[in-house]
DNA sequence: GTTCTAGAAC
DNA sequence: GTTCTAGAAC
C-alpha cells in the first residue's frame, strides 16, 4: 500500500488572508483485529508523535489498570470526544454488534474510522503466546485457543456501518503506512473518506455490496491490493454505476429482468446517495394505495406535494418511497412529478425493495421507517403492517402498546424501537412511525365512500403527521430544536401518548396484595393497629426496620450530617443514596400515620404546599450554582420508606448509586407523581393519583429526554450522560419540571 | 432502601 | 468467560 496523502487544510481560500480558528472534527478510530494483531501498538506509535490530541481507550485497562467493560469504553471515549479529542479504540471489535455503538459516539460532529489490523491468524498467535506482560493478561497457550475462536466471529467492517473511512491492513508495510498517516495529522487535518487498502470479500459480505463490488471492481479483489489512488469507496463506484449497465444474468434480486426505463433504486443496487453518508432516512410506502384503494393520481399528487414542503424545510434528511414490486404504478407516477417538480433527487428518491430488509438486502440505510398502520396498532393484517411487525419482533408492539392504544386517520405515531428488535440491530432502524391513512375500500373500517374532499385532506395531513414526526426525531437526535419545524405538533402527540398510556402488564402476585390493602385507603390518619375493625380491607403496611429510618427523623430530627433544613412542618435531608446530582427529599413531620400519598387527603393540602415551596427553594438554591441542572419535585406512588416525603431529584440521574430498573422507573415513569399534579388533584379531589402497579418499575428503560430504549442499566447510563434532546412537552407544561429562567429544557 | 449472589443473557 | 438482572435477606 502506498503512503496516504493527506489533505491539508481541507478548505484553502485563496486570498483569504485571515485564518479563521476552525476547529477540526476529532476522530473516533475503531480498531478491528484479534489480541496480537498490534493494536495497542498502533496506537502507542501515533500517539507518541501526533500533534493532535489522542486519547487510547483500552478495555484491557480501562477498570483500574485491568479489564474493564465496553460501557466504560462508551462512556471514556464520549468524555474525550467531548473535550475535543480523537480517540482510538482499543479492543478487538471483531464483528459489527461489537463495533456498533461506538460507530455512533459523538454524532455527525465526530469522523468515524476503522483501522483493520489484519495480519496472518499465526502471527497474532505467535504474538500473543509469546508476551508476558500483556495489559490483559492474555499469554501463553490461552491466547492461541482465544485468538482462533474470536477470528471465527470475524466480520470485516464496512463503509455502511458508518464509517467515514476504513484502513485495512494486511502486513506489516500497510500498518506503517497507516501509522504514518495517522501520526501526521494535525488538529485540522483530515484523511480522504472512503475504503482504503486490499478489498477483502468474505461470507459475510452483504449480497447487494458484494454484487456491486463484483460488478465495478472485477475479478482481481480477493488478495489483491489496490493503493489510495486506486481504491474504491461505495461513493466513486456509485458514481460509475450509470455508465455501466447491469450485467446479464445477474440474479441477486429477481426482477432485474423487468428493469427496463425504469429509475428506482432497487434492492442490491445501493448508491452513493443511499449507503454511505450519515444522513438520517425515513423509507416510507405510499399510505392508503394498496388495501385501502386510494386513487392512485390524487395520491400521488399529495406525496409529492408533501415530500416537496418537507425537503425544502429540512437538511440533512431524505425521504424515500418504497414498494415492493417493481411494476409499481404508484412509484412512476410519483417519479415522474417529483422530477417535474424538480425536487432535489439526493433527498427523495423512490426504492423498489422489502421496506423491512432495506438495509441487509438493499444497502439502503433508513434509520426510520413508516408503517401504514391499522387503527387499532396491532400486527397482522397484511402488507406492510404485517411484515414491519413480523420483522420487528414482539418488541414493536409492546412499545407501541405503551404509546397508544389507536390511531386516527391522518395521525402519525413515533415509536422508538427498542435494540432488542431485529429490525434495530440488523437494519439500523431507531424508530418506527406509524400512519393512518384514510380508507377507501367499502371491506374496511371507516370507509369514506368515495369522499375524495375529506379523503385527501386525510392523506394530506397523514403525511404531514409523518413527515413532522420524523422531523421531530432529527431535531431530538441531532439536539438541534428548530422552534417552528414541526415540534408543537408532536408534542401534542407526545401528551396524548402518555395520558393514553395504559394495558400494563399484570401486578405481580407477591407484591399486589399488600398494594391493593394499603391503596384501599384508610379514611383514618391515624395508625391504630389493635382496633381497626371497621374495615376488614384496611391494612397497616408493615414496615420493616430499615424503612422506618425517615419516620425517625421526622418525629425526633436532629442534626445529622444528612440533615440540611428542620422546620416546624418539614425536614430537608440529602437523599443517602442520591439518584442524581442532586438529590433531597423534603420530609413531612406532620403527623404520624401520614406514611405515603396514598395517605394525603384535602388536610393535607396546605402541608403539601409547604413542601413544594421549600423543595423549590432548594431547587433554585442548586440552581444558582448549577444552571444546567433541571429538577422535578414529586413523590414515588409507593414508597420504600415510613413518612411522607417530596424528592427533589435533578434530571442528570448522573449517579454510581442508580443501579437498576427500579431505581430509573420511580423516577422516569408514571409512578413518579410530580408534586404540581399532587396539590391539583388533592385540591379537586381530595386525594392523589397513586399509580401502584408494578409493571411501571418494570417498564422498558427510556431515555427521560429523548425517549429512546435502552437495553440495560450501563447503556442508559451512557445513552443519558450524552443525550441533550429537550425534554419531553409533558414535563415541560404546568411546571413539572423546574430550570434556570431564561433556559428552555 | 441496599447488599449479595445465582443464574440468565450475552 | 463476563456482564447484568432480579430475588432474597436485611
Amino acid at each position: 500500500m502506498e503512503p496516504i496523502e493527506l489533505d491539508r487544510n481541507p478548505n484553502p481560500s485563496e486570498g483569504q488572508e485571515q485564518v479563521e480558528v476552525e476547529k477540526g472534527k476529532p476522530i473516533v478510530v475503531i480498531l478491528v483485529g484479534a489480541p496480537g494483531s498490534g493494536k495497542s501498538t498502533f496506537c502507542d506509535d501515533i500517539i507518541r508523535v501526533s500533534t493532535r490530541p489522542w486519547v487510547r481507550i483500552c478495555q484491557d485497562t480501562i477498570g483500574n489498570g485491568k479489564a474493564g467493560t465496553r460501557t466504560q469504553c462508551l462512556m471514556s471515549a464520549s468524555g474525550a470526544l467531548r473535550e475535543g479529542k480523537s480517540v482510538f479504540i482499543d479492543r478487538c471489535n471483531i464483528d459489527r454488534e461489537q463495533r456498533l455503538d461506538f460507530v455512533r459516539l459523538g454524532g455527525p460532529e465526530v469522523e468515524k474510522h476503522a483501522v483493520v489490523l489484519d495480519l496472518p491468524v499465526q502471527t497474532c498467535i505467535s504474538r500473543s503466546v509469546k508476551r508476558t506482560n500483556h495489559e490483559g493478561n492474555l499469554e501463553g497457550e490461552k491466547a492461541a485457543k482465544v485468538v482462533n475462536k474470536m477470528l471465527q466471529k470475524k466480520e470485516y467492517p464496512k463503509l455502511v456501518e458508518g464509517y467515514d473511512r476504513i484502513t485495512c491492513c494486511q502486513d506489516e508495510k500497510g500498518v506503517q503506512d497507516a501509522i504514518n498517516a495517522y501520526a501526521a495529522l494535525g488538529s485540522l487535518d483530515t484523511l480522504p473518506t472512503g475504503y482504503f487498502g486490499p478489498r477483502v470479500l468474505e461470507g459475510k459480505v452483504q449480497l447487494g455490496i458484494e454484487r456491486f463490488f463484483k460488478k465495478v471492481v472485477p475479478a482481481q479483489l480477493k488478495g489483491s491490493e489496490l493503493n489510495a489512488h486506486e481504491s474504491y469507496s461505495l461513493n466513486q463506484v456509485a458514481k460509475e454505476k450509470d455508465s455501466s449497465p447491469l450485467q446479464q444474468g445477474d440474479s441477486c434480486t429477481p426482477s432485474n429482468h423487468a428493469r427496463k426505463d425504469s429509475q428506482d433504486h432497487e434492492m442490491g443496487m445501493p448508491t452513493g446517495a443511499t449507503a454511505l453518508d450519515g444522513v438520517s432516512t425515513l423509507a416510507f410506502p405510499s399510505i392508503s394505495t394498496a388495501d385501502f384503494q386510494f386513487n392512485l393520481e390524487k395520491a400521488s399528487d399529495i406525496i409529492v406535494e408533501k415530500v416537496g414542503d418537507f425537503v425544502n424545510k429540512v437538511d440533512n434528511a431524505r425521504l424515500v418511497l418504497v414498494d415492493l414490486s417493481h411494476g409499481s404504478k404508484i412509484l412512476s407516477l410519483v417519479r415522474t412529478k417529483a422530477e417535474k417538480k424538480k425536487i432535489d433527487s439526493k433527498k427523495f428518491f423512490t426504492f423498489v425493495g422489502d421496506i423491512t430488509r432495506l438495509f441487509t438486502i438493499g444497502g439502503l440505510r433508513c434509520h426510520v421507517i413508516a408503517n401504514a398502520a391499522n387503527w387499532r396498532l396491532k400486527p397482522g393484517g397484511g402488507g406492510v403492517n404485517a411484515a414491519i411487525f413480523k420483522a420487528s419482533g414482539p418488541s414493536l408492539e409492546t412499545a407501541t402498546k405503551e404509546r397508544a392504544v389507536s390511531l386516527d386517520p391522518g395521525k402519525a405515531l413515533v415509536v422508538p424501537l427498542p435494540s432488542d428488535s431485529p429490525l434495530f440491530s440488523k437494519e439500523g432502524v431507531t424508530h418506527v412511525i406509524h400512519v393512518l391513512g384514510p380508507n377507501m375500500n367499502p371491506q374496511r373500517p371507516n370507509c369514506l365512500d368515495n369522499d375524495y374532499v375529506e379523503g385527501c385532506k386525510v392523506l394530506r395531513e397523514a403525511y404531514s403527521s409523518l413527515f413532522e414526526g420524523f422531523a421531530t426525531i432529527l431535531s431530538t437526535q441531532r439536539g438541534l430544536v428548530k422552534e417552528s419545524d414541526g415540534n408543537s405538533l408532536n408534542s401534542q402527540d407526545q401528551k396524548a401518548k402518555r395520558d393514553g398510556l395504559h394495558e400494563w402488564k399484570k401486578n405481580k402476585k407477591s407484591k399486589g396484595s399488600i398494594k391493593e390493602l394499603q391503596h384501599s385507603g384508610s379514611q383514618s390518619n391515624k395508625r391504630n393497629d389493635n382496633q381497626d375493625h371497621t374495615d376488614s380491607r384496611r391494612a397497616t403496611r408493615a414496615w420493616s426496620s430499615w424503612a422506618q429510618a425517615l419516620y425517625h427523623i421526622a418525629i425526633n430530627p436532629e442534626p445529622h450530617e444528612h440533615v440540611l433544613q428542620i422546620l416546624d412542618d418539614v425536614v430537608v435531608l440529602n437523599d443517602v443514596y442520591p439518584k442524581a446530582k442532586r438529590h433531597l427529599l423534603v420530609l413531612a413531620r406532620a403527623e404520624e400515620g401520614l406514611d405515603c400519598l396514598a395517605d394525603v387527603r384535602a388536610q393535607h393540602l396546605q402541608l403539601l404546599k409547604t413542601m413544594h415551596a421549600i423543595g423549590l427553594k432548594w431547587a433554585e438554591k442548586y440552581l444558582n450554582e448549577n444552571e444546567s441542572l433541571a429538577f422535578r419535585l414529586g413523590y414515588h406512588s409507593v414508597p420504600s420508606m415510613r413518612q411522607l416525603h417530596m424528592h427533589v431529584i435533578s434530571q442528570d440521574f448522573d449517579s454510581k448509586h442508580l443501579k437498576n430498573k427500579k431505581h430509573w422507573n420511580s423516577f422516569n415513569s408514571p409512578f413518579f407523581r410530580d408534586s404540581v399534579d399532587v396539590i391539583e388533584e388533592v385540591s379537586k379531589h381530595g386525594k392523589a393519583t397513586v399509580k401502584d402497579d408494578d409493571s411501571f418499575l418494570d417498564m422498558e428503560l427510556r431515555c427521560n429526554r429523548c425517549q429512546s430504549a435502552h437495553p440495560n442499566i450501563p447503556r442508559l447510563k451512557t445513552h443519558i450522560s450524552s443525550c441533550q434532546a429537550p425534554f419531553p412537552a409533558n414535563l415541560l407544561e404546568n411546571n413539572r419540571l423546574v430550570f434556570a429562567s431564561g433556559k428552555e429544557g
